[in-house]
DNA sequence: CCACTTATGTAACCAGTTAACGTATGTCGG
DNA sequence: CCGACATACGTTAACTGGTTACATAAGTGG
């Protein structure tokens, strides 16, 4: 698995530059006496490495502490303002743009409203504008932007093509990740939706201490998307996670029961209120989607449920049967946490994805 | 995640133990020119790792190839068998044990039949006395063995306790790794069989080239199996894939069903041979497995699906329903195979556990 | 202005790797 | 049997990266 190849001195360098590298951003701002005691390496070769990080232009001086006691240390900083990243959430109504620095500080946001039966041209087209326009109007630079994510519904392949969409019309077979390279000039990524919004959860979210998680979108259209070891798991197609699809799941007419009458908001508004058929409407869903929940649930044991998407803001009156169904339908459910995100869960899932792309590519690991 | 921890001189010389060592065992036999041009190492190193090896005792100096050209070389091989590993299988009325050496080597296999209602103790004699057996028999001392591994029937936590077994009387709460630990007075794991079937597969069998596999273990109690990324994942408490506790899947009676009438080789049998009762049981057999298989298909979307256990032999007249069924259930079904292993499988995915354990644990990964 | 504290600069040394070159030990052809 | 050839072995020198040790620089506090 792991291709494990012979180590020259150059090795060292490289596993120490990452070492640094780290900690460096991990405290913010730390003089090389601070950063040799927490790596563990000699101050030496602290100062070597980072002199050759800011000939690289990812590390810059600061200006010393004052007021301390002894000589003042030189100060070094990590450049979040090298490079930047963007990730973009096409949904069935809206996009939501978000624009990151290499450490991922969100800088700016943009959303726009989308017709759910726009063409896929058309859908495009709104990705792309809403993404300079939240670039030019952060003031940063088109070149500057390393990766772009994006993420929607339906499967997307390892290539970030769209294999298969259910609910976009002409999304199907759209290649995304190669049409928003083009937006900038960058590399660019795609990938389902639940996955990103589960990264997000795993990277600043309710899911940052575990390490397998199932991440449920809960809305007119469920997903899910699965995170192993920490990383997203897409699987062979890109279609871990989509149980929605099996016909004794249920998933896809689950929403249909539930909005028969009225809106969604509106049932779960009547339920919250005590109303019996309303009640009985969103137990019903909340079975259906614990069905399929479970069998996520059994089939990867994750330490973590994660509940989120449009729905999930309805609160208790939605968990309380869902959390009773799961515990009937599971040997040992996992704990059930909900979403910490709102609506930008899937935008900066996607910012972490590209920001992992840039870690691995450009910074080197 | 992955711990980075600073590397001073020492850590290229554990990097390049590694790959010297990993290209003795692949090469079996070499010489030092040899495997410096195979790693890429210069002979110096590889000699010094060689000496290193040697003063362990994992590595022995073997004769020289005679008749060659030049001066002779050295050769050097890897000593397999500085030490061994026991894979048990403990199931539900077979104990299958399987003595190998560092090498994987499988040098002996002992099979003692258990009765099916056999309480715990007496369950645990008969796998402790074939390990004991085995070892013996192949005239290897016990205190050579490094690594104890044992699969059977149930959900087996991360420490080796066998968390919940349904089958078998009074194995729930079993310190399975624990017992087997006392054996040989070495460390030992414990883990699901299906798990280990996939990992047996994995390593020798039809599932070698790939990444993500779901093997599922048909029987009268059929069981899955989840590797991801080439390994196991047992997931939080050692439950994933165990997709059959799912009510709307249907595993728990669909053996029940088959067997109503007769044995259930009989009635593959009579579907072989064309009678229409038989064929229409299998067929429903194969709709229910088809069902939970697809569950786990859709929440992993493997690389590829692996039938094993005991009803797999009946070939064709199971497996031609059961691809049929899945291909109806799942968007995009993956390759389905057959286990390539008999009832040894478990028994050789323990090993392969031990063998793992050993590598990363005492050779130092 | 002096004591104290902390960072920097320099030099010596160590571990691990590689390259170069001479030497040892076999086969092959006459 | 002997010389040409091929290949491996052994030794030395040089390089890279890292660490320790110690003298020096540049602040604060009394």
């Amino acid at each position: 698995m792991t291709e494990l190849r012979p180590g020259d001195a150059s090795l060292l360098r490289k596993v120490n530059t990452q070492v640094t590298l780290r900690a460096l951003r991990r405290e913010g701002l730390a003089t090389l006496t601070q950063l040799g005691r927490i790596t563990g390496l000699s101050r030496q070769t602290v100062e070597a490495v980072l002199d050759e990080l800011g000939e690289r232009g990812w590390v810059r001086e600061a200006p010393p502490d004052e007021g301390a006691m002894g000589r003042p240390a030189r100060r070094y900083a990590f450049r979040a303002d090298a490079g930047y990243v963007v990730g973009v959430d096409v949904g069935g109504d809206r996009i939501v743009v978000s624009l990151a620095d290499l450490n991922g500080e969100v800088l700016a946001c943009e959303r726009t409203g989308v017709a759910g039966d726009a063409p896929a041209p058309e859908r495009l087209e709104a990705a792309r504008s809403a993404s300079l326009a939240c670039v030019d109007g952060a003031g940063v630079a088109r070149t500057r932007i390393w990766a772009v994510a994006a993420g929607t519904s339906g499967i997307v392949d390892r290539s970030g093509r769209i294999a298969l969409s259910m609910s976009l019309p002409g999304w199907t077979g759209v290649d995304l990740a190669g049409l928003a390279g083009r937006w900038f000039g960058c590399t660019a990524l795609a990938a389902n939706d639940a996955n990103l919004a589960a990264l997000a959860e795993h990277w600043r979210g309710s899911a940052q201490h575990a390490s397998d998680v199932v991440y449920i979108l809960v809305g007119h259209r469920p997903g899910a998307g699965v995170l192993i070891g920490g990383r997203l798991h897409a699987g062979r197609s890109g279609a871990a996670g989509e149980i929605g699809t099996l016909r004794q799941v249920g998933w896809e007419d689950a929403a249909m029961e539930l909005v028969k009458e009225g809106s969604a908001a509106e049932v779960f508004a009547a339920a919250d209120a005590g109303d019996p058929g309303a009640l009985r409407r969103v137990d019903q869903y909340a079975e259906n989607l614990a069905i399929g929940a479970s069998a996520l649930v059994l089939a990867v044991d994750p330490d973590l449920l994660v509940i989120g998407g449009g729905y999930s803001r309805a609160g208790d009156v939605l968990f309380g049967p869902l959390r009773r169904h799961l515990a009937d339908l599971c040997v040992s459910a996992p704990e059930l946490v909900t979403s910490t995100f709102g609506d930008e869960s899937v935008a900066l899932g996607a910012v972490r994805l590209a920001l992992d792309h840039v870690e691995r590519e450009i910074l080197g690991l």
